[in-house]
DNA sequence: CTTGATTGTTGTATAGCATTACAATCCGCC
DNA sequence: GGCGGATTGTAATGCTATACAACAATCAAG
């Protein structure tokens, strides 16, 4: 049983293929591989970052606001191409748990300035290197020219 | 306002990029370079099947059962990732909508086995036409090289 | 025939969003 | 300088897609 407040993260979906069962047209559809190869790359994030609480928009908060300092919720809300009203509850999570501060905007007094605190400079420099090892295993039979134009190639993909 | 029961998918996330924000590491990561594409391949299926309230794991579903006729639900599960309770909701759906029927499973009283429709039949081999004519397009910028470089590059990380 | 596993089902809970509405504030224009 | 429209954070509400646990019916193995 879980404590429902205790940080869990979500789990893992598999990827295992299912033998015996004929997977048709999806095996020609690159939205399928992606979705597959994705499913992989949050089990190594998961992996890297268990036991923290953190998911995948939560990180890339923590690293955009530590790399952005001072940007607005708007503006965060719109690099994670969520709502306002859910960049509010991320910052609401990340300001409960001590990572990140909301200080009054010099400029304008309806905003706030997001800025990391030093356990949330802490976490994520913690963060960064072993989601980096993660990530860098993900591609385990891959080699780094392999995992070079993957990377080259995906980033084609989304323009 | 949006009747609750009409046929109207999910939006897609926008996949824009802000500028004059710093990315940071997440450039260097293949799960963000994933997350990224994938947006974009979620969206071209979105376009690919608007209407049709259909969504990736329904689509699966249908190919699956359209594939591998008389499966039982919880294989379906395992086949999606998802729990035998979700299967049986994803069940509903397309059974309600009359895509797909339970026939009871010949040897086994306690499973029933899936199968489409002649309706289910006629928009799967629709949808198979418009979801690969959009997942064609996915990669516009993409040559036909590239392309098949980019699902083998896929499909090997994911093992 | 008994014991343990499996199947579908139901009920309950949760996370993660969106949508809408609102007050405070800013900005451009007269 | 003041007014109207846009923008910001916030709150309230709701939805969707999942999970998990518990249950009866059924199967399978000894």
């Amino acid at each position: 049983m879980r404590p429902p407040g205790s940080a869990r993260g979500p789990r893992p979906t598999s990827v295992a293929r299912v033998p015996g069962i004929d997977y048709d047209v999806l095996d020609t559809l690159l939205g399928y591989a992606l979705r597959r190869a994705q499913i992989a790359a949050f089990d190594a994030f998961y992996r890297a970052t268990a036991g923290h609480g953190i998911t995948p928009p939560r990180f890339t908060a923590l690293v955009i606001v530590g790399a952005n300092p001072g940007l607005s919720q708007t503006v965060l809300g719109r690099v994670l191409g969520i709502a306002r009203s859910g960049a509010m509850l991320l910052t609401d999570w990340l300001v409960r748990r001590k990572l990140a501060e909301r200080r009054p905007h010099p400029e304008d007094r309806r905003s706030w300035g997001l800025f990391l605190t030093l356990r949330g400079e802490s976490l994520l420099a913690d963060l960064k290197r072993t989601v980096r090892a993660h990530d860098g295993q993900l591609g385990g039979t891959l080699t780094e020219t392999q995992r070079r134009t993957l990377l080259r190639l995906l980033r084609q993909l989304a323009e």
